[in-house]
DNA sequence: TATATTTACCTAACAGTGTTAGACAGTACT
DNA sequence: AGTACTGTCTAACACTGTTAGGTAAATATA
């Protein structure tokens, strides 16, 4: 009575290696955000990781090459995370003013739900560490999403910047980096909005708004303001 | 007919010693940096620093009781270096605009011309290290001394917040430390002055002038809407 | 001056790290 | 059945911060 055939609709050994493959990297890259986020980013231990994942140090590489290979999934990792974090900034916002105001908000907040990603991504935390060519690429695209939200508000005329959008958008994210930043290293644990500067994301918008809204008579700097060098700033060049 | 008295004007056993000591307290440092801005902040290794002041690595307990310790001195350092920095800010300059350009073009030249100090101070490259009790304090006498300047503008009519003093500071704390960061992360070895965040120095300082600069209607936080000029066409309220 | 103490260094060792080499069982393919 | 490959292991190397204990010289004391 049973079934005569093998049934084909269980995996194939094949398929049954990589599946077990594809899940024991993901062990590993689960094990070691963990421990980063427990002893730091710096402080990853392969050792470490190995005794959560119930192995051997060695065993390790069979799965990533070296721990360089390791923080490059994980900075991977961080930033595909991100990047769906982004995109939910635009969703239900009209005003540009809103959008700022939520890119930084989400910006912060990433930070506090995944510390160990942030650090991994935007500080740089890990002395011999430099992501390899792979991920620097999506990291670039993150940036060049980034310039877009600024062109479209300008479309919409409703900014009006005196200095190339590439610079704009450079200017906004010194300052989401940096409120993050120190939101981060004073209070890590506060939540967003709260906290020293936590709380100074609508100021901090106020101060874009300020200078960039229309009707509004822009100063100019001290020194003479260069808006006319890197030509093609709209563009989709986006570091230089 | 040689003096019979022991010449008093050399140093006696005591103070040979305390000298010594400093000495090699001192050497100790400059290998420390050294290595710090050769391999990473994080990557200080005790033997590397004994190896180059020809020592053995347990001989540097002697003196410094644990590698924190020694981060600690070296954060100290750092500390002190940057105040002598900060303190050449204000002279020759009269106007509140010039000062603030200094101000950021001096933390970042700082952070250029000592990157092991900067790294060290203000960013969080050592997972386990937290300053001692009295190095913080020396952190704090720091910040004081920033929100003096904001006050002396104040005082003079030279801005107009509309957001308290220290918030004020923290959000051009906040835009100098995010500038600095990205130009040292990216571009370390461009002058300031210079590459993609390093030039928008003066685009900061006129984003904060054109906010905070009398005589300019300045637009308010999301949380009191009330500018009332030039039609709210484009500037639908900020909400939260 | 002779003795005792303190100082400034040393070597040896422990437990930890990333990483490589080589072995061995079990699975898969021919 | 025999061969190749996979996944995991142990042993080892060179490195790390740190502790314990030893030694020779410099200093202080009698």
């Amino acid at each position: 009575m049973e079934p005569v055939d093998k049934p084909t609709s269980v995996l194939s050994p094949q398929e049954r290696r990589q599946r077990n493959r594809e899940e024991m990297q993901g062990a590993i890259l689960e094990a070691a955000r963990q421990v980063m986020r427990e002893q730091g980013v710096a402080a990853l231990s392969l050792r470490e990781v190995a005794r959560r994942v119930k192995m051997q140090a060695p065993s390790l590489y069979a799965y990533y090459p070296s721990k360089t290979a390791l923080y490059d999934a994980l900075f991977l990792e961080g930033i595909r995370t991100y990047v769906s974090f982004r995109n939910s900034i635009t969703a239900g916002h009209t005003s540009f003013w809103d959008i700022l105001h939520t890119w930084v908000e989400t910006y912060m907040r990433f930070a506090q739900e995944h510390p160990e990603l942030y650090q991994l991504c935007f500080e740089r935390p890990v002395p011999g560490f430099v992501p390899s060519e792979a991920s620097m690429e999506a990291s670039h695209r993150l940036l060049a999403g980034s310039e877009e939200i600024l062109a479209e508000a300008i479309a919409n005329r409703e900014i009006r910047l005196d200095l190339p959008n590439n610079q704009a958008r450079d200017l906004v994210i010194a300052m989401m980096h940096g409120l993050t930043s120190q939101h981060m290293a004073n209070e890590p644990n506060l939540p967003v909005g709260s906290g020293r500067y936590g709380r100074l994301i609508p100021a901090a918008v106020a101060l874009f708004r300020a200078a960039w809204e229309p009707g509004q008579t822009a100063a100019q700097g001290p020194h003479s303001p260069n808006h006319q060098d890197s030509g093609g700033s709209a563009g989709k060049e986006v570091g230089d």
